[in-house]
DNA sequence: TGCGATTAGATCGCGCACGATTTATATTCC
DNA sequence: GGAATATAAATCGTGCGCGATCTAATCGCA
């Protein structure tokens, strides 16, 4: 053997254990075919519930504002928005006052949708076994998701 | 108004604070991003380098035994891995015991690659400020989110 | 007033991720 | 041995995510 490994045989069965971005990366993975299968009934993609939920927090918002909520940014966005304007859950208008801004509204039924998904978040902790737990410990887990995504959000500008 | 909010004016702002999907969503954006810049030097995606690692710890692997580590289908991994053996990579041939299967090998210029890359985890850290503090709360970290990421992936099959 | 610089979105190309289906090889069971 | 079944990977279509670039509208400032 040219290549005898330097590691125990367990690294060949665990080789990303110790990488917090490979957890992340399988979490998230792991979420959004989780949340497929619940969207499925409206249709809906993440990102796309994701808009349906920030703009029923606050209507009316432009491109560039759904983009700092979600951390997208136009050309990921546009298209995205042009597929649910498509589908009749928003509505795409250029602001008057400054021509350059597109303003997203939901529709009537992208209104109606957008309450249905209130049920969204305990559909998805009954489908994950709802763990007390787990449940608990989640703010914490928030904070830190949140803390360690500032800083490569930070690192990467 | 015919429709009045019922949430404080904060959540105009901050809509998604309360929701795990989102942080890992936005964490693992966010990582994604810082990686591209690092990794560009090699023309790799996070993705490719995690074959790298996978590989680097135990050659010779099937897709299928690639998919199971990384939680990915053959419908990704097909794709991603001749794009990889078309960079000169890896080495993809049919297993003569049995022509179902795909055995990845790394290529020379894969394997010195693979080696290159142990400085990158180093480098993340390092781009992130390395604060003690966090460093000192990955493994929990990481235990949480794989905990949960094993209950989504239970719930979703 | 006018022109260079800035800003908001849109467009394009590429590489994942995945549901659904297909192809080819192996296995099972009679 | 041969047909039914199972398995591994490949193929196809769609929707993100993003770097790079483009267009159009606005702003700044002499």
């Amino acid at each position: 053997m040219s290549h005898p490994s330097p590691h125990p045989a367990s690294s060949r069965e665990k080789p990303f254990a110790p990488f917090v971005c490979f957890s992340i990366y399988a979490a998230s993975l792991a979420f959004n075919r989780l949340y497929k299968q619940v969207l499925d009934r409206w249709g809906l993609t993440y990102p796309q519930y994701l808009v349906l939920v920030a703009l029923r927090e606050g209507d009316d918002r432009t491109v560039g504002e759904l983009g700092e909520l979600l951390f997208l940014e136009s050309n990921t966005l546009t298209p995205l928005l042009k597929r649910m304007e498509a589908a009749g859950l928003v509505e795409r208008r250029r602001d008057s006052a400054d021509e350059r801004v597109v303003r997203v509204q939901l529709s009537e039924r992208g209104r109606t949708v957008a309450d249905e998904l209130t049920c969204v978040p305990g559909d998805m902790i009954a489908a994950t076994g709802e763990d007390p737990e787990m449940l608990a410990h989640l703010p914490d887990l928030i904070a830190s998701l949140d803390s360690l995504a500032a800083k490569l959000r930070h690192a990467a500008a």
